[in-house]
DNA sequence: ATGTCCAGATTGTAGGACGATTTAAACAAC
DNA sequence: GTTGTTTAAATCGTCCTACAATCTGGACAT
C-alpha cells in the first residue's frame, strides 16, 4: 500500500540474528524466519496454526517471495509443514512423533555434552557456562520465564561452542525441541532443567566425557518422563 | 526466450521425487532442489562450485524466485552455502568438518540401526532389506556404481522405514554424507559398505538392538578410518 | 442430510524493475 | 612491476504485478 517504492528499508521490523552472527543487516526472509521462530516461543504462533503468505508479508513488511523463501527454510527445519496448494502451518507433533523427537534429542544431547566436555580444556568458555547457570538460577528464583528461556539458550550455545563440532552446531538447533516445548507447556520442566543443567555443567567443566554424555541424555529422559505422565 | 507464456509446463526437466512421495507433479523448486542433489551424485556439481541464480533458472527452465526457494532449502540442509550478496556454492568440507560430520553420523547411524532392529518384528520389510542387500552385491560384482548407489539408498530407506522414527526419518537425510562422498571419492568404500551393511542387516533382522547399534556406528568408524588414511 | 457447483481465497510460478553489493578489469601512481 | 583507485559489469536482494492451478466454503437443488 505504500504508493511507489519504500524498497529495502521495509525490513525495519527486524529480529535478533541467530548465533554468533555479526551485526549485519538482516535480510527480509531472515526477518520472517526469526520472527516466526521467535513468535513460537512467545506464543504468538502456536502449533497447527495456519500461515497465510500475504498475511505474513504484510505483518513483517516484506514481499511475498521473501515470505516463501522463509517458509521453505522453516519447512526444511521441520518447523512448519508445507502441503502443495494448501499452504503452511506450524508443525504439530503427535505423541508418537514427540517421543521420536526425544529419542533423537537424547543421543544428540549426549553427544553435545560429551563434545563440550572434550573441548572444555581448550576454550575459555567455562566462565560463560557458569555464568549462564547463575543467570538461570536467578531467573528461576525471580519467576522470569523470558529471562530463563534466554539464559537457557545461552547455556546450549555455550555447550555447542565448547564442543566445536560444526555439524552438531548445524544439526542440533534443527531438532524439534522448540515445537515440543511450544506444544507441551509444562511448568515443572523448569526445575528439571535447573537440576540437570547443573549436573551437565559440572561434568563438562571437569572434562569427564562419559559422565557428561550420561547427564545429557538423562536430562532428555527426564523431560520425556514429565511429558509422558503430564502431557496432553 | 519463449515469446509469451509457456507457463507451468516448463518444469518438464523434472526429477525423481524423494521418498515415499506419491507421483504428484513436482514443483518448480523441487526440480531445482533434486536436480542439484542429484547432480551432486552424478558429479555434475562438485563441492565448492559456484551456483548462479540466473544460470540455474535457465538450466532448469524455472523462474529465479523458484531457484531462490530451492537454494534456501538446500542451505537449510547444509548442501549449499549462502553468503549475502555473494551467491551460493556447493558446500565444501574441511577435514575437521568432515570428522565432525562423521561423529554425528556415527550416533545417528547407530540409532538408525537400533530403531530398525526394534521395528523389525512389526514391519514386513525384512524382505526388502535382504533384497537390497542382494542387489548391492550384484551391483558390486558387476562394477555398476550407479546401481550400487541406488541400492544403497534403498537399503537406508528401508532401515528408516523399519525404525519408524519420524524425526530420524527427517533428520538422517540431512546429515552431510552426500557432501562427504562427493568430496572423498574412495573406491575402497564400496567393499567396506558391503561388509558392514551385511552385518547391520543380520543384527536388524534378528532384532538384536545392541548389536545393530554397534554395527551401525562401527560402519561409520570404518568410513572415517578410510577417509583419514587415504583422504585428500 | 447429502450432493453439486460456483465464487472467492490462496498458492505456484514467471517476469520485470531497480537499488545494493561484489568482482574484475582498466588505468594511474609509485 | 607492484600497488592503489576508479569504473563498469555481474549478481544478488527485494518488491511488485499478473495469472493459471488448486482448494474451500457456502448456496442451492435434491
Amino acid at each position: 500500500m505504500p504508493s511507489i517504492n519504500s524498497n529495502t528499508k521495509t525490513l525495519s521490523a527486524a529480529a535478533a540474528p541467530s548465533i554468533t552472527q555479526t551485526q549485519e543487516t538482516v535480510s527480509a526472509s531472515d526477518a520472517v524466519f526469526f520472527g516466526i521462530v521467535n513468535g513460537l516461543e512467545l506464543q504468538k504462533f502456536v502449533p497447527a496454526q495456519r500461515l497465510v503468505e500475504v498475511d505474513l508479508a504484510e505483518q513483517f513488511g516484506v514481499g511475498r517471495n521473501s515470505v516463501r523463501e522463509a517458509l521453505q527454510r522453516l519447512a526444511a527445519e521441520g518447523i512448519v509443514e508445507l502441503h502443495r496448494h494448501k499452504g503452511a502451518a506450524i508443525r504439530s507433533l503427535s505423541m508418537q512423533e514427540t517421543l521420536d523427537v526425544l529419542e533423537v534429542a537424547e543421543r544428540m544431547t549426549g553427544l553435545l555434552a560429551r563434545a563440550a566436555a572434550r573441548g572444555a580444556a581448550t576454550a575459555g568458555l567455562k566462565t560463560i557456562l557458569s555464568d549462564s547457570l547463575k543467570t538461570l538460577k536467578a531467573a528461576d528464583a525471580a519467576n522470569d520465564t523470558t529471562a530463563f528461556t534466554k539464559a537457557r539458550r545461552r547455556f546450549y550455545r555455550c555447550l555447542l561452542d565448547m564442543g566445536g563440532n560444526r555439524e552438531l552446531q548445524r544439526l542440533f538447533p534443527t531438532i524439534q525441541m522448540p515445537i515440543v516445548y511450544a506444544q507441551y507447556r509444562l511448568p515443572a520442566l523448569q526445575k528439571i532443567r535447573l537440576r540437570d543443567y547443573a549436573k551437565i555443567a559440572t561434568a563438562v567443566r571437569a572434562g569427564r566425557e562419559d559422565e557428561a554424555e550420561a547427564a545429557g541424555s538423562s536430562h532428555v529422559q527426564h523431560v520425556r518422563q514429565e511429558i509422558v505422565t503430564r502431557g496432553s
